[in-house]
This record gives structure tokens, sequence and C-alpha cells, in this order.
DNA sequence: TAGGTGTACTATATGTAATAGTACACCTAT
DNA sequence: ATAGGTGTACTATTACATATAGTACACCTA
């Protein structure tokens, strides 16, 4: 199993499946945004830099570079040229389209999990109890 | 028996997106999933033929004939050699590893719509109004 | 000044997606 | 038995995305 993570310099756990049909630029997307999304990273926190992070999960610069600039252009971080990448705030106005994209996506999900067995109440219950728990994992001070 | 299960009209709606960067394929299956999971395919119904929606779609057969392979693989249609594809029954047993699957999914999507400034309440109320809509779009005899 | 940072660019190798074409076994209706 | 439609399995080719490697430059900070 080829699996790579670092702790360290503000970034907590950076999980790669290199067998995953998934491409690497998008599972550190998704890496950093979990942890963004949770509250593990705060407001304004410095990222590893492309080089760091690069060498710290054996993939290459170019590609994490690929997955900062995605980061960037979706508004969950912010470079700042010669200093490094930092998280950015959340959006203050809604964007219906967005929303709308995501929603549809989850939509889907749900449909599914209903055709697999579930009942609403059960995946309620099974979503609530996880955003909650992100909730009590945030820096409270 | 003059009047058969035909797919007259063949399937209800196929979109294709050429432009996407989403595979064809992919979304051949999630446009035949989601016309499973909302109800408008009921259970037994004859899909079109990998030929004839080749044809009607303007795209290969051999791209067809993966998105209905993946889709048997799945369970949600089974093929039947010199017959055609039709869909299957629901499954009768849970797989909690599928389920676990889909609803990491379905937490991220909801974590993020958090993060764009939803509600809980907004969000349980906009998933719960198309579930029952879907439910409302079935045939109920 | 030196070293770390983001960024841009070319080039190459690999895998996937999509197409085109052919072939065969099976089912149904005639 | 035959003809036509069906699923299925191949080969081959083209196009594109992914990931890598290497180089270069502008910017920031100590």
């Amino acid at each position: 199993m080829h699996e790579s993570n670092r702790a360290e310099g503000g970034i907590k756990i950076i999980i790669i499946d290199f067998r995953s049909p998934k491409p690497i630029y998008e599972q550190i997307k998704d890496n950093i945004k979990h942890l963004i999304l949770t509250g593990a990273l705060s407001e304004g926190e410095k990222l590893p830099s492309v080089r760091e992070l690069a060498q710290t999960t054996s993939i290459n610069p170019n590609t994490i570079q690929k997955a900062y600039r995605d980061l960037e252009s979706e508004g969950f971080i912010y470079s700042v040229l010669g200093r490094g990448n930092f998280v950015a705030a959340p959006p203050e106005k809604r964007n219906p389209e967005r929303i709308e994209s995501i929603l549809s996506s989850v939509k889907s999900g749900v449909r599914e999990l209903l055709y697999l067995g579930l009942t609403k109440q059960e995946i309620w219950e099974l979503i609530e109890k996880t955003i909650t728990a992100d909730e009590e994992g945030k820096t409270h001070g």
C-alpha cells in the first residue's frame, strides 16, 4: 500500500493513494478542502510550501502546484508570491450556481442511500452526527 | 402478446455534454442511475439496446457498452444475451462498505454547503423537498 | 546577499477515453 | 432453418489528461 503522510508546520495530515483512479492532484485538493471545511485548518494558517509538500509526499512539485492553483481559483486558499499559500476566509456572499451544483450531487447521494435501504431518519442522523463532530473539533479558544 | 414491455420512444431522457470533462460513459451511467433512483425507470423495464442508444445519441457502441457493463456490475441493471438490458431490483441486503462510501461523499457535500453559508435547516429542507418529489413521480398504479 | 517562496514554461512517458471495425453466440419471430 | 436484433469480445488507432523531470525567473525575508 503506497501512502504518504506528514504532520508538521501547520498541516495535519495528507494521505495519497497512488493506486486510486482519482488523480493525485484531486486527492490533494480533497484532503486540504476537508481540513479547511472541518476546521482543522483555520483562516490565515500557512500551508506547506509547494516544494516541501512535494518532498514529504514524494509527489512532483508540478502536481502540488496544480492542486494549490485549483484551490486558489475555488477560493479555499490564497497565494502570496515569495511567501506561501494560506487558508482563505469563507465566502461572504452566497453563490447560487455553486450551491446548486453541490446540492445536486448531495441529492444524488441521498437518493442512492435510500435505494440501498436506508431511511430518511437514518440518513439525517448519520449526517448530523459527523457535522456536529466537526464543530467539536474546531479550535474553541 | 402484441404489446410487450418495449421501450417505446425508447428511454426518457439521455443528455450528454460533449464538452464536459466528465467521461461520456460516466454521464450515461449517471443518467440511467438517476432515472432508476427517481423511479422514472421501473424494475424489469427494458433499456434501449447498445446499438440503438449508440445511434440515437451519436455515441460509439463501445462507449455505451462500457456504461451498461459498469451499471450491471454495480447491480442497477442486468443483461440477457440476445434479449437486452433490463432494470434490476433494488438490493435486498445492505452493503455497509458501499453505504459508507456514498455517505462519505454526501457528508463532504453537506460540509461544503455549510461553508457556503447554508444552515442545517435549509439543507434538510432542500434535500427532502426533492426526495418527496421523487416519490410523487413514481408510478402509483 | 542567500535561501526559500510562487509561478511559468518546455518536454517526455504513461494511462484513459473514445472511436472504428470485425467477429461470434444467443434470442425471437417468420 | 432463416433473418434480424441482441449482448459480448476482441484489435487497432487517435486524442486527451495525468504525472513526471528539468529549467528559469520574480518576489519575500532574514
